[in-house]
RNA sequence: UGGCUUAUGGUGUAAUGGUAACACAGCGGUUUUUGGUGCCGUUAUUCCAGGUUCGAGCCCUGGUAAGCCAACCA
C-alpha cells in the first residue's frame, strides 16, 4: 500500500496560529485556555471548545490553562468546578495551570482605579433603567451620564466606597468611560465593577464589589500571557471592548478569535436551557444519560474517544450549524463495534422448549467475547432445555425474505445449536405462549457436520439460567430538529416518551458487570451498567442501537 | 432604521484563481454463525444578479437570507 495520506486541511484558527508562530511572534510561544464559569455542567458544545484549546496546544507545543471564570458569586459554586475538572480528566485532558479569575480580583481592582485615574471610568449614580435608558438603541445613540464628569479624585473616592461596603447594592456601578454613540453597545460607556454582597465561592466576603465579564476575562488572558483566546461567536462584539481594555491598561496583548458554537439536532445546548430541564424535571439530574452533558453520555455510555473524534471531524469554522445527532452515534458505534464484549439479552421473551433434549441437560457452549479483537477471549454460556428468544424472531406468517423461525424452518442460536420449530402453542386469544423446538444435535457452533445451512442467526437466553435486569432505553429529548427555533417555548418539544424502561433476561455473566464495562447485547444495540447497577439489581443503559437493516413491516 | 458575522449535496467539512472532494445520512450489491461489522458501488452541492479574468465556489460591486449586539450574566 503506497497511498499517500493527504494532510488534513487548517481551520481558520490553525491557520492562524501557524502564521504567528512562523512570523515569530511571542518568540513562538502558544498558550490557550479554556474558560468555564462553573455555574453548570460540561456539555458536548464545550467539548467542541476544549479539543480545540488543547488540541491546538497539543498540536504546536503550547499549553492550555483550565481558567475559571468566576466572577459572579450569585450563581458560581464549588460543586461546578469539580465536576468540570472531572470530566476534562475524563475526557483525556490535562492542563497547564489551573486558574481562577477570582485569583486575579486584588489585580482587577487595580487596574480599575488605573482607568479611573486615566479620566477613563467613573462612577455612576445611575439606576439600572436609567442606564438602560442612556444605552440608546442598536439604531439610535445613547446619552451620557450625568455623572459622567465626576472628578478622577470624587470617583477615586467612591469606588473604594464601593468597595468598603459604603453603599447599598444596585446604587452604584463602576463605568469605562468610551463613547455613548458608538455603533457597538458594548462601546457605550459599559458596567465594569458592580456592588454584590454575596459570599463568593473562593474570595469569600473579602469583596463586595465584583467586575463584569468584559473587565476580567481579557485582562485574565494578559495576566496569565494567553496568546490566543478562542471564544464563542456571540463574542464578536466584544472583541473591540476586550482589545481597548488591554491597551489602556497597557499590558499583555492576548488577543480573541471566535468560532461558531455546536448544535445538535434534537437537543439544546445552553446552560440556561439545560438547567431548567433539571429545574423542572423534565429529566432526573444533570447526569441523566438524555442529556447532552458530559456527564449524561458517559452515564449513557459514550467513550471520550468516540466524543473527540466527533470533534475533530465536525471542525471549527465560523457559520451557525446544526449537526445531525447521527454523526455523533457513528462515531461511539465505531469506537464501541471495536472494544465492546458481546453478550446475549432477551427483551421480549417467547419461551422454546427444546423437546429433544432431556431435562436436566446443561450443554456447555463457548462463545467469541469480541469477533473484533482476537486477543478478547472466548466465554461459556449454558443451553438448557427451556430458553428465550425474542419475540420479533417468530413469526406465524412471515413475510418474504424473513430468516428467523418460523413453524417448520430452522434458525441457528447464537454459538450453540440450530433448531427447528415443531409447533407453536398458542394462547386462547390466539397469542403465541411458547415454541416447541428440536435441536440438531449435530449442528454444534465450531463443530457443525450437519450440513445444513440457514439464514438466520438469534440470540437466546437460558430460562432456568438467565438473570433479569433492568433496562432502560433512552429516546431523543426533542421532538424537532432544532427546539431552540421553533415557535413558543423550547420545553413545549420535549418527547415525553424518552425514557422506557423494561425488564430483560440475559446471559449469567453479566451479574459481574462493573462500571465502565461495554457491551454489545448482539442485535441489539450497546449497553453499559447504569451507576444504580449493583449485583442485587442489574441496571444496563442503552448508548446506542446497532444499525438496522432488514426491517419487518 | 445602525453595527458586526456568515452563506458549498439532506447534514457537516474541504478545495487558498485551474477537473467541486471527504465524512455522515440515504439507496443498491457483496461478505458474514450479529439482517451488526468489513468491502464495493451509487444518488445529490457552490444563495441571487452583474463585473474582473483565458479561467471564479474563491476576487470586486449590488442584492437576498440567517445569526449576534440595547443583562449591575458569561
Amino acid at each position: 500500500m503506497s497511498e499517500t495520506i493527504k494532510e488534513r486541511s487548517l481551520n481558520f484558527v490553525e491557520e492562524i496560529v501557524e502564521a504567528d508562530l512562523k512570523s515569530g511572534k511571542h518568540n513562538g510561544r502558544l498558550l490557550t485556555r479554556f474558560p468555564p464559569e462553573p455555574n453548570g455542567y460540561l456539555h458536548i458544545g464545550h467539548a467542541k471548545s476544549i479539543c480545540l484549546n488543547f488540541g491546538l496546544a497539543q498540536k504546536y507545543g503550547g499549553g492550555t490553562n483550565l481558567r475559571f471564570d468566576d466572577t459572579n458569586p450569585v450563581t458560581e459554586d464549588t460543586e461546578y468546578v469539580d465536576s468540570i475538572k472531572n470530566d476534562l480528566r475524563w475526557l483525556g485532558f490535562s492542563w497547564t495551570n489551573e486558574m481562577y479569575a477570582s485569583d486575579y480580583f486584588d489585580q482587577l481592582f487595580k487596574y480599575a482605579k488605573k482607568l479611573i485615574t486615566k479620566g477613563l471610568a467613573y462612577v455612576d449614580d445611575s439606576s439600572a433603567e436609567e442606564m438602560a435608558t442612556q444605552k440608546g438603541t442598536p439604531n439610535a445613540p445613547g446619552d451620557e451620564s450625568p455623572y459622567r464628569s465626576r472628578t478622577v479624585e470624587e470617583n477615586l473616592s467612591l469606588f473604594d466606597g464601593m468597595a468598603n461596603g459604603d453603599f447599598a447594592e444596585g446604587s452604584r456601578v463602576l463605568r469605562a468611560k468610551i463613547d455613548m454613540s458608538s455603533s457597538n453597545m458594548l462601546m457605550r460607556d459599559p458596567i465594569i465593577y458592580r456592588i454584590k454582597f454575596a459570599e463568593h465561592h473562593r474570595t469569600g466576603n473579602k469583596w463586595c464589589i465584583y467586575p463584569m465579564y468584559d473587565f476580567a476575562h481579557g485582562q485574565s488572558d494578559s495576566i496569565e500571557g494567553i496568546t490566543h483566546s478562542i471564544c464563542t461567536l456571540e463574542f464578536v462584539s466584544h472583541r473591540e471592548l476586550y482589545d481597548w481594555f488591554l491597551e489602556q491598561l497597557e499590558i499583555f496583548p492576548s488577543k480573541q478569535y471566535e468560532f461558531a458554537r455546536l448544535n445538535l439536532t434534537y437537543t439544546v445546548m445552553s446552560k440556561r436551557k439545560l438547567l431548567q430541564l433539571v429545574n423542572e424535571g423534565h429529566v432526573n439530574s444533570w447526569d441523566d444519560p438524555r442529556m447532552p452533558t458530559i456527564s449524561g453520555m458517559r452515564r449513557r455510555g459514550y467513550t471520550p474517544k468516540s466524543i473527540v473524534d466527533f470533534c475533530d471531524r465536525i471542525g471549527i469554522q465560523k457559520r451557525d450549524n446544526l449537526i445531525d445527532v447521527s454523526l455523533l452515534e457513528f462515531f461511539v458505534r465505531e469506537d464501541l463495534n471495536k472494544t465492546s464484549t458481546r453478550v446475549m439479552a432477551v427483551f421480549e421473551p417467547l419461551k422454546v422448549v427444546i423437546t429433544n433434549l432431556p431435562d436436566g441437560v446443561v450443554e456447555p457452549c463457548s462463545l467469541e467475547n469480541n469477533p473484533e479483537d482476537l486477543e478478547s477471549g472466548h466465554r461459556t454460556v449454558n443451553f438448557t432445555k427451556e430458553i428465550y428468544i425474542e419475540q420479533g424472531d417468530f413469526m406465524k406468517e412471515p413475510p418474504a425474505k424473513y430468516f428467523r423461525l418460523s413453524p417448520g424452518k430452522m434458525v441457528r442460536l447464537k454459538g450453540a445449536y440450530i433448531i427447528q420449530c415443531d409447533e407453536a402453542i398458542e394462547n386462547e386469544d390466539g397469542s403465541i405462549k411458547e415454541l416447541h423446538c428440536s435441536y440438531i444435535p449435530s449442528s454444534k457452533s465450531g463443530a457443525d457436520e450437519s450440513g445444513i445451512k440457514v439464514k438466520g442467526v438469534i440470540q437466546w437466553v437460558s430460562a432456568t439460567e438467565g438473570i433479569e435486569s433492568e433496562i432502560r432505553i433512552y429516546d431523543r429529548l426533542f421532538k424537532v430538529e432544532d427546539p431552540s427555533s421553533e415557535e413558543g417555548d423550547f420545553k413545549e418539544y420535549i418527547n415525553e416518551n424518552s425514557l422506557e424502561v423494561l425488564t430483560a433476561y440475559v446471559e449469567p455473566s453479566l451479574k459481574d458487570a462493573k462500571p465502565g464495562d461495554r457491551y454489545q447485547f448482539m442485535r441489539n444495540g450497546y449497553f453499559v451498567p447504569d451507576t444504580d447497577f449493583s449485583s442485587k439489581k442489574l441496571v444496563f443503559n442503552k448508548t446506542v442501537g446497532l444499525k438496522e437493516g432488514f426491517k419487518v413491516g
